[in-house]
DNA sequence: GGGCCACAGTGTCATTTGCTATAGCGGCCG
DNA sequence: CGGCCGCTATAGCAAATGACACTGTGGCCC
């Protein structure tokens, strides 16, 4: 009975802001008491998506916002003759489907990558809550800005790194973000199926060249990319041949 | 005087927000009277910077926000080896440096491709002004939503298209943004010069490579890029051409 | 005027990356 | 169980793109 399609079903139990399981993450920053009454209050409930799911289609006017409970997404962006750029993964605290807020259609699709649980913001309600809360509305600028920053970095990726570059870059964006957010537990390895075909898809190769170059990168060591898994074991030197800055950003806020 | 590093000289005489040049635009939505009486109040004053300079130097906190009154900019990021990607071209009505919002470092440069007038929001102003008015606060996170959708088609030409095809976006994109903000008047042609070498950067491309690509797009009519003139005879070929949407995005705020 | 410099343009060759086809492997399902 | 399907892996060849070296041109400055 969970569509995809249909927005999945909204479930029945629902976790309290005040006690909202991101609160101890490392690389975010939690709303205070006062700021998660009100946040709760906006809430509309939740809702779940199966992985391989489709949380959000392409072209279609979204209603609703959502916040990333638990989970990893994907979305990316389909072109008339087939072609498909994955445009950024994304984990728990971020916020899902901002183009919503401006009324605007879709202009890329969402996919549960696994099992993934979203906190529902209507539409209205939603821009209630910025209105009302100048506080978190800044958030929501500072979310959209982390946002921004990463597209950034992507783009720095595919238009100035070799393709070993490009996916030393991927690994180790992806286990980082994992590890801020509580999906990674082990040290610099992060157990996540993301297939070759995705990654090509994100970093504007072949996947032929994939392949390659994810053999070639396993055979030096820097990152071990297998079905179920991606592994980084020396970060600091897969940031630097990635020509990567070394320090990990400030925490990010979430609603 | 005016150095670049500095940050320009403010300006003597300061445009007055209720006659604000950018209101009759067409593809900018001006903010309504009392709006715009809020934000002139919270407007330090201008400053200038001339063809060539920096605005915004990489790596360096900075302390106020701009708004491009006037005049084209473009922002990089720099690689320690000296690799440049261009990031995005900023036509006026843009935000500039949003990052100092966030008190965080900059991770790009700004320069001015022509002569350049901002508007200058000292940082905490800036934060009060957000705070107390939801509704610009609101307008804040749209203009951040909209440099983001910018930046997803960046890396969707850059992952998924050809050269040629990147080269007619990047010429449709600038074109319409300068139609848009009235940068240019004549209808599918861009005054302005934007080098092979900037172009090479912001694609992804060989400067070489760059200047065949031009050349075979001018011969096919589709684009024709001189030193100092972009023009598209046919836009709607060239959307086409380059698997573009045809439409044009709905008008944005600013502030 | 002469020299310098940034930029556009060209040729040649090297390298990266893409395309097509094929094989192996494991899961899933009738 | 057998067949199908999605994914990884490999090979051979083609095409796109990059690297390097060089020329021409126009602006600018002493």
């Amino acid at each position: 009975m969970a569509s995809g399609i249909n927005g999945g079903r909204i479930a029945i139990e629902r976790i309290p802001c005040m006690s909202c399981p991101l609160t101890d993450k490392p690389g975010l920053r939690a709303p205070d008491e006062t700021q998660r009454a009100w946040i709760d209050a906006f809430k509309a409930g939740e809702t779940a998506y199966a992985k391989g799911e489709t949380v959000l289609r392409q072209g279609a006017r979204a209603t609703r916002l959502y916040t990333l409970l638990s989970g990893v997404l994907m979305r990316f962006r389909l072109l008339e003759d087939g072609r498909r750029q994955i445009l950024n993964f994304m984990f728990p605290g971020d916020l899902v489907g901002l183009q919503a807020a401006f009324d605007a259609d879709l202009t890329h699709e969402v996919e549960a990558l696994i099992d993934a649980r979203l906190c529902v913001f209507p539409r209205e309600r939603f821009f209630d809550l910025a209105m009302s809360h100048p506080r978190l509305s800044f958030d929501l600028t500072w979310l959209a800005a982390r946002e921004e920053a990463a597209l950034e970095e992507h783009l720095v990726a595919l238009g100035q790194r070799s393709a070993r570059e490009r996916m030393t870059y991927l690994a180790v964006y992806l286990v980082q973000r994992a590890m801020d957010t509580g999906v990674a537990t082990e040290d610099g390895v992060l157990r996540l199926t993301i297939t070759q075909g995705q990654v090509a898809d994100m970093l504007g190769l072949s996947l032929v060249h994939t392949n390659r170059s994810m053999q070639a990168l396993r055979r030096a060591g820097l990152v071990i990319w297998t079905v179920n898994s991606i592994a980084v074991p020396d970060m600091a030197a897969a940031r630097e041949f990635a020509q990567m800055d070394p320090g990990s950003p400030p925490a990010r806020p979430y609603i």
